[in-house]
DNA sequence: GCGCCCGATGACATCGATGTCAACGATTGG
DNA sequence: CCAATCGTTGACATCGATGTCATCGGGCGC
């Protein structure tokens, strides 16, 4: 019954023209304040909601900014989407989402669907896909946590090589030589920095890399549980464990609070909830969402404001934050 | 340089009107085989990308759901919204976010701005504002967790009440008299539900309520920790505490840990990361984000799907899992 | 052989807001 | 007293896709 109340329905009931309605809306100063009276009237009285959707066709693009993350889900990209939210709010975008489920091929589709829409700019968790076909899109888009293949672009990381290979270090610094590494599929790239990190810092360190400590693939907390309980069933079961996903880490310390298994060192890149009410508490590589979300919105601001120069890549920092677990000693060293 | 390519430089490529290209752009079969394949090089050639916005403009709606919540970052909510994702995306909606932040006073201009954007519907945490404004409104509107003030409207609920009438039952069955709230600001309507389940709880038990027992307005795990330190310098400390929300239960878990008083009981309202794997596990009453986020679809679904009957309330269920925490016989038992 | 119907296609209007440009009355400067 | 200027305002075209309706050629029934 309510049919759509038009701008040109307040202009008539004001006695002016669109453009006069328009005017008014918009906030332009050049418009007699008796008459800027009588539209906002008539837009009272009508309860006129302005069309977005004409509006931003009619401008060209739409005050929204979309964000793809790997799964809204998990908290850390919640994180980073809460984070993004709260910056681009005041700006007077909105928010639009997608997750880009890991192997639903979908990727290139979400990213497309997300043009198709004339959004005034994106910001991504790239997968595996080919990214050449963005080169010469003039929406700007800034890639997060990891690079996109075949294409030069703003990227916010984590250095995560060197978060593992602190990980590593600090193990080893308590004398831990028998050093598990529960890590996430290796396809992403992420994952096999931080992989090689975890070699690297092994092979410095002048320690054996033994294949059965090393579990990769857990995508998820039950994956990371099932391999930690098994890595408990070994003859030599490793005396610290390397979790390289917040998400992984609470698989590991799920399993090793269930088997009475306490005493093994563990390091989570990537902290996670009560990871510091846990016994021990646990240490972790703070790979912030939060600063991720801080500086994607930030390279992203800066596109908008014209900045053109060439692609900027922004490292931040992993910081340790020793809670305890990673702090134990070796359990040979305690039964010993 | 790329100027947009539109629909009429496809039909014109390929030798066509407009009209006819649109036609193959939506599938229609009345196109003979050899335009369509015509109009499909032309669109691959040109690399075509509709544009949704005009599409959209034409048709008068949005293929876009608005989902508002109290905070993204909360993981109650983002698994509300991972949830929801998962089931509107097959349909082809894409999810549009906002955080209605306590206390904003933004939430009436964040609904306008969704109704604003031609929505195909929206899913909304309603706060205190007055929503009698969407009485005439055509767009489904499904409200989770809360009622809307002044509105009847589809509105998916847990059973507030129930919930922590039982966590009471629950911990006065294993003998604790002194039991402590610890709870969210009763400005939300859910919190005060489930502030009169506790107060009615103990007074059908028989059990006396002590103003000092009672902590509300703990927004965040923070203040929560904070209440919960105040409660054990209590001269007479609770022998069991109830949590009304998922995230203040991480400060009171915290709390409990930082002090070595795991001795106490806790029922969490609201199921949380490794709240399984704290020791003692912790005794939650599951008010669970996925069966909200599914009901709250398919409330949606049904009302896009041309139901017309008068507004449906979903109450969900919020059943007990007993974990440790919540069966821990009362502090003085065990030192008496 | 005539008219009807159907598949295929296009011309044109339309969705609602806004950019462009011109018009108009009133004021001001020379 | 005329022209230049300024503040207001509106007519019209436009953004890109699509719904409506008409057209056109040909196959078919009688």
């Amino acid at each position: 019954m309510n049919k759509m109340v038009t701008l040109a329905d307040v202009a008539r009931a004001a006695g002016v023209s669109a453009k006069t309605a328009s005017r008014v809306i918009n906030g332009d100063p050049q418009v007699a304040p008796a008459t800027r009276a009588r539209v906002e009237a008539a837009v009272e009285a009508l309860g006129y909601q302005v069309n977005v959707l004409a509006r931003s066709l009619r401008r060209g693009h739409d005050n929204v900014v979309g964000v793809i993350v790997e799964s809204v889900r998990d908290p850390f990209f919640s994180e980073v989407i809460g984070e993004l939210e709260q910056l681009i709010t005041p700006r007077g975008f909105t928010v639009m989402v997608a997750s880009n489920t890991r192997g639903s091929g979908r990727e290139r589709e979400i990213v497309e669907g997300f043009i198709q829409r004339s959004l005034v700019g994106m910001i991504v968790t790239p997968q595996d896909a080919d990214y050449s076909f963005l080169r010469s899109i003039r929406m700007p888009v800034v890639f997060i946590d990891r690079r996109p293949r075949n294409l030069d672009a703003d990227v916010v990381l984590a250095d995560d090589r060197g978060a593992t290979l602190e990980g590593v270090n600090h193990l080893a610094r308590y004398g831990h030589r028998s050093i598990a590494l529960i890590s996430d599929a290796l396809d992403v790239q992420t994952v096999r920095n931080r992989y090689e990190g975890y070699l690297d810092a092994m092979r410095e360190a002048g320690l054996p890399v033994d294949p059965s400590m090393v579990r990769i693939g857990c995508l998820d907390a039950d994956m990371a549980e099932k391999e930690t309980v098994d890595l408990l069933h070994l003859p030599q079961p490793p005396t610290a464990i390397l979790s390289t996903r917040g998400e992984t880490s609470q698989g590991v310390v799920r399993a090793l609070h269930r088997h009475d298994a306490t005493d093994v060192a563990v390091v989570s890149v990537g902290d996670f909830a009560l990871a510091d009410s846990v016994t021990p508490a646990i240490t972790v590589l703070d790979h912030s969402p939060t600063l991720i979300g801080r500086y994607a919105a930030e390279r992203l601001f800066a596109r908008l404001d014209g900045e053109s120069g060439h692609p900027i890549t922004t490292t931040i920092p992993v910081p340790l934050i020793a809670r305890g677990s990673g702090e134990l000693p070796p359990r040979a060293a305690v039964s010993g």
